[in-house]
DNA sequence: TAAGATTGACTCTTCAATCTTC
DNA sequence: GAAGATTGAAGAGTCAATCTTA
């Protein structure tokens, strides 16, 4: 699984170099930080899959799970899911479907509306997503290289990004 | 194309607030920062792709072609593109093969190795890429929204974290 | 044996089209 | 008509297995 192989440089600072000697000075920095985000995307979730490979999970659907886990019936319509999870209502659907098949969870007819569709966490979904929460605290949450007044800052400006790029309101 | 409604709130900071109410204080900014990247990633995603999509082209085949117009003789070896991009040597076949059915680039054995297989660029593919590249830079790389000594800063400690993650030494 | 590249299977994502119900 | 949900198609990513050459 050594597929990755570890440069000996930063492969985006050197992209940045280029770009801020081909005339696009102003652009540099926005580029590198987008290709930033995009390459910690995947290093993230690669890391978070292996994690939760042994408890037949994906970090897709461990989403799904924790969400859940969170609300105060353990049920939710899907779509509110969808909103939630920023994710397309097709992926909700093929999300709760492959929990559903895993016993994690049960769909129901929502009662308020005949159009939707209600997920409830079954006893093995809470019980798998409490197990599998436990080993995404130590092994990937716990500790991600700078110290906590970093990590604060970072979050906030994540934030703001977001929140210009219009994640939220 | 409203699917990804804008929701009235952060809903990672929300599920911040539910992680520190569940026991895991510590490491509730961990999730929160991880969660951040995986939005934020899908959001630039989306953001690039409609950009690209005039072009014929996405992110991951713009960064191909990208790449190769660095390059000093507008070719590289499959294999060093993959450890560049960090991307599954699957992946580069994948996308080297679609540029060359579009005509932005050519493979051809790589003369050193009787193993391997150079991707050049062709005058389409660099046509292509410059002009890309002014959309790119104008309509996404030019404002994040924080100003550029915060994102000078954040460019910095997501190597950090990069590089703790192991992604360069 | 190991390295470069390819193929196939699987997951997740979006988009477009469709069906049912409000 | 609009909203909730589903389906199918396409793109990209991983992994596992395979083929060829060093």
């Amino acid at each position: 699984v050594v597929d990755r192989r570890k440069l000996p440089f930063d492969p985006i600072a050197e992209a940045k170099r280029q770009w801020e000697g081909h005339a696009w000075e102003s652009p540099a920095l926005g580029m590198s930080i987008v290709t930033s985000i995009m390459r910690l995307q995947q290093v993230f979730l690669t890391q978070a899959n292996a994690i939760l490979r042994p408890f037949g999970l994906t970090f897709a659907r461990y989403e799904v799970l924790m969400l859940l886990t969170f609300s105060s019936q353990g049920s939710m319509p899907l779509g509110k899911m969808g909103e939630r999870l920023q994710v397309n209502a097709a992926s909700v659907t093929n999300l709760v479907d492959r929990l559903a098949t895993q016993g994690l969870l049960t769909k129901s007819p929502n009662p308020a509306d005949g159009r939707g569709t209600l997920a409830h966490l079954t006893p093995a979904g809470r019980e798998t997503a409490q197990r599998a929460t436990k080993e995404m605290n130590t092994q990937l949450f716990a500790d991600l290289g700078p110290d906590r007044v970093v990590l604060e800052e970072l979050f906030h400006v994540l934030g703001t990004i977001r929140q210009a790029a219009g994640d939220f309101e």
